[in-house]
DNA sequence: ATTTTTAAGTGTTATTTTAACAATTAAAAA
DNA sequence: TTTTTAATTGTTAAAATAACACTTAAAAAT
């Protein structure tokens, strides 16, 4: 079916970025390359853009093979297209962003796969042109963050304010106030106050909350004001 | 050069959304397709990419080819990828949108390639799933012009605020306060009075102004605000 | 049983930012 | 000299933001 006859064509590659927050510091999902070039070095999980399948298609399997996980927040971030990146053979890869919950992700996945997080701050050397790829997404996952409301993707179905803040200020490396921050997340109207607590993180317990779905839907795409002083932020 | 041998490779392609602004609204630059399929439908300006070149690099020679201008902003916008979006053959598209100064373009090149300017609110049917490349370009110019200065780049060197605030309330969509656009817009430091006056516009003539390089590169990715109510706006 | 410890939860205020609003002026044309 | 037209400029009320500290719930220790 090759009817653009004197075109070359070239492999395609997807890889995806896969965040995770154990509720102290955000971390991001590596497997051990199982094939050569680069064989068992630590690299972000990929995979080639099969015929039968859309480019989005393609990000969706290769992140559903690691984490086994429907409905997962898939971003497209960037394509990265120069000609040596890999070495062995012209490779264009097309790079995603994933939130997952990470309580969901089941540990057996990361024997067979050799996968293991590691926090922003540690990842390893990356094969190829991953760690800008790498870069890319945390530059990304902070702009977007402070303007729509995706960290509410990494974080469980019922959480407490100050998980929320501590995720916050993770991945926007500062401290807010607490008195603040409350006022404003709860002013987005994303937030339903639920009856119980978490005991875990202190004697007297934080009320959990719950995303309101429907607002959350209605509202993604606006603006929300969560940081103070984004601008001095985000670079 | 074929490596990963059980791999099939696609084709690869990216497509150009090049917009202008000619001092009353914003316009995208289309040609008229020279080959099969879809020849002599109105296109983007597009091109496979080529095994020697990076996907950045066949972006602007693409760009080049149609307009011969160096320097012009130009950013990648998304990967297109479904399978059937090319009905010829499976190409996956690597859009990218383009900012120039509609001044510098030369007319003659439209002849070349039977192109031509298009209102934003008038654009022709295109071929394959180029309208949502469009409608994506659109979105993506609000967002980042609601954030960042790049609507200077559809500016020639000189220009008045006047003509400025046109340009906002086209991409906006909307009109602003006069008094409030120019101190805003002054308040970022960005602009510079010059002595001379544009007497085209009307009688008393509007002063010129032009960027400040220096504060241009240093705040380029700093938050701007000259919108007024950007999440009401943006979407 | 009482006290201690620890983190959760909550309000006020000064400052800054924003948005709404209209009169004056320069310069050509009449 | 007057008229016309668009450019230029400032004030103020309202809203948003940022800075700041005490009270409370509940377990743990005494």
């Amino acid at each position: 079916m090759q009817k653009y006859s004197k075109q070359t064509r070239l492999l395609l590659a997807v890889d995806c970025i896969i965040f995770g927050f154990d509720g102290e510091i955000l971390k991001i999902l590596l497997i051990k390359r199982d094939f050569e070039p680069e064989k068992g070095n630590w690299s972000l999980m990929g995979g080639f853009v099969q015929p039968n399948e859309s480019v989005d298609q393609a990000a969706n399997r290769v992140l559903m093979q690691l984490t086994n996980l429907q409905g997962v927040y898939l971003e497209q971030l960037y394509t990265f297209g120069s000609t040596k990146r890999d070495p062995l053979e012209r490779t264009v890869s097309v790079s995603y962003f994933a939130l997952i919950d990470i309580n969901k992700y089941e540990t057996q996945l990361s024997k067979d796969y050799h996968a293991d997080w590691f926090p922003l701050k540690r990842v390893p050397k990356l094969i190829f042109d991953q760690q800008e790829m790498v870069e890319a997404a945390k530059k990304r996952i902070r702009y977007k963050a402070a303007l729509h409301p995706i960290l509410f993707e990494l974080l469980p179905e019922k959480f407490t304010l100050p998980q929320l803040q501590v995720l916050y200020e993770n991945v926007f490396n500062t401290s807010m106030d607490k008195r603040n921050f409350s006022k404003r997340v709860l002013a987005t109207g994303l937030l339903i106050k639920l009856e119980d607590k978490d005991k875990t993180g202190s004697k007297r317990g934080a009320f959990y909350y719950h995303l309101n779905k429907q607002s959350y839907y209605i509202k993604f795409q606006s603006f929300i004001n969560i940081i103070p002083n984004p601008d001095t932020l985000l670079f």
